[in-house]
DNA sequence: TATATTGTGACTATACGGTAGACACAATTT
DNA sequence: AAATTGTGTCTACCGTATAGTCACAATATA
């Protein structure tokens, strides 16, 4: 597990853990089927909470990023599948509705937008 | 007062009014040298609590968007100064930090990003 | 079958942020 | 002096994030 945690960072510890490793399986880092670290083990390495654990990885299987079976694991899902894209396109739109709101209120165009992004990106 | 506040929506409330307002005076809907209703006035008419309204006024503040004089009010600020512009800039780009990094996660490249932002936009 | 492993759920506890109400104080206006 | 307006403080409640612990369910293994 290649996972870094900020204290420090106004991000939630659960949310910094979501992203790292959503990110790991969206470029393949992660393969298909692997097991992720039970969260007793991923608690215990990463010196945090299992339930914080637990959160991140209810939010992964939210995304259909992992599959969980009680008493053997949380698997990483197949991602070729329709409505797996169906569902991350959702978060990400809701997630961008909220940010565009903020961009709005300082008169933003969309150009603009995209202009100052790029240099964060 | 043109303000809409949802109690059912995840955003706090002073960050809404915060936005809101925001957005009119940067769109020249309020002019510059405006007083900003009393927060007592504005915490009645809205029904909220005058401790929501300064938090909003407070970031107003922050932005240079307003200025406060003690036993006056708050004055829309005037937007022309180069050291406001930038103040604004820094906050925006904080915010897209954040932003960008999640839609990283999910393997979005800042050109699909836009694609997508436009359709919320 | 017994034991270990793994995920789940419940319970307590602390800290912080958002929201609210109330009051006193400072600065300004009338 | 009185009214208005912003500031500061205090208490209070609720929800979220985090942490620790324990018991239980499902699975794997010896």
């Amino acid at each position: 597990m290649n996972i870094v945690i900020s204290n420090t960072s106004e991000k939630p510890i659960y949310q910094q853990l979501f992203e790292q490793i959503s990110a790991q399986i969206i470029k393949g880092e992660i393969e298909k089927g692997y097991i992720l670290p039970p969260i007793r083990q991923a608690a215990k390495e990463l010196r945090i909470s299992i339930i914080t654990v637990k959160k991140a990885w209810e939010e992964l299987e939210r995304c259909g990023l992992i599959y969980t079976i009680t008493g053997k694991g949380c698997f990483v899902a197949d991602l070729s599948s329709d409505d797996i894209l169906q569902k991350r396109n959702e978060m990400i739109l809701k997630q961008m509705t909220t940010d565009t709101s903020y961009y709005k209120s300082f008169g933003l165009t969309i150009e603009e937008i995209y202009e100052l992004m790029k240099t964060v990106y």
